[in-house]
DNA sequence: GCTCAACGCAACTAACTGTTGCGTTGAGTG
DNA sequence: CACTCAACGCAACAGTTAGTTGCGTTGAGC
């Protein structure tokens, strides 16, 4: 990401050991509150080489998750706009309930940064999958005028808040409902 | 609560002084991670008092969350299904915008006990509101096969979602939007 | 084989949580 | 009024974790 950092071989691999033992560590505990000290024992790294990277805890865990992120998530491309946005919803429902993916998406309060990050993942999230949409209208699918990041984000809406307000499950058909409100809203108006 | 508590009557007022002094310092943090020190300073309470009454700070800050949510929340009685899930939207509306509910809301890894704050509190909330939806069933406004319970869900996911993950101002129009949402699949089916 | 940045290591400081022992206060009882 | 005993204040303490500092060690590249 940096072409400038001119850092000899040693410091890559570190780098990638460090912030994999982050992500390791998150995983393992569902929390974002990780010790240093563990993480530089699982990196197998002294706890002042972190330090001499990162400014504070909250930076070291602000980069492992920026870096997981960044993965890209494939936009689904199935021919049909109801099966585009199945797999689109299966995906994020995948997301929010992993251990990785609750840790992220409830830790907030604590950090600023962290509101940040979460804006602009879904922003980017939206951005992409609105392909889903302009595909779908360009099939006769999907009415023109639809605004693609709202129905998205009203389509995600209920999975986020039934996994981490309501602790039920997000069962098949939960998420198939979310999916025909979703697709009825996209639907030409038969009025 | 515990009616078998024989203390003094300095005990009472003591326990008023210090969950309300946590409830000021979360509001003013905008944290659930409030210092121990400072809660006791607040309250003019020394920290000891406090580690004999709570477990630990844990304890401390849940039984002040219960605290202010057994404060009942009005259902709205407005007359019409239109103008309670309105009332009722923008009630849900403050209450997640707020400094307070902000925090309670959102604070939730560090915790196994505050997921079941939020889920019996989602829960009473819902059942609750529920007597909405009854009533409108009565004067016709409502289908009578209406899931009452996953309609509210479904209303307020959005605002919730909203509020906390794309982090954009809960604004009338998008509130409207749900109630309006809410209200269509309350709707007699004319097909 | 020389150099210098990256790394390891140990010993700190600082902040916060939770504990302990003891002295002090004050509401209820005789 | 005097006595008592639980509730409270207080100070000092132990334990954990974040973050720092100074110095010795290593290893890639010239």
């Amino acid at each position: 990401m940096n072409a400038s950092t001119p850092a000899h071989r040693r410091g890559r691999v570190v780098d990638e050991k460090i912030l994999s033992a982050v992500i390791a560590e998150i995983e393992a505990t569902g929390t974002l509150s990780i010790k240093v000290d563990d993480v530089a024992a699982a990196a197998g790294v002294n706890k002042t080489t972190i330090y001499r990277r990162y400014r504070d805890r909250n930076a070291l865990v602000l980069a492992a998750v920026l870096a997981v992120m960044e993965t890209e998530v494939p936009i689904p491309d199935t021919g049909s706009l109801a099966g585009d946005l199945d797999l689109l919803a299966s995906t994020v429902g995948d997301v929010i309930t992993s251990p990785l993916g609750r840790a992220l998406l409830s830790a907030t309060a604590d950090s600023r940064a962290f509101a940040d990050v979460r804006q602009t993942y879904w922003a980017s999230r939206f951005e992409k999958a609105s392909e889903i949409l302009r595909r779908a209208t360009e099939r006769g699918e999907c009415r023109r005028d639809v605004d693609a990041k709202l129905l998205l984000e009203l389509m995600v809406a209920p999975l986020h808040f039934r996994a981490t307000q309501i602790g039920a499950p997000l069962d098949t058909a939960f998420i198939k409902l979310q999916v025909e409100r979703a697709l009825h809203a996209a639907a030409q108006r038969d009025d």
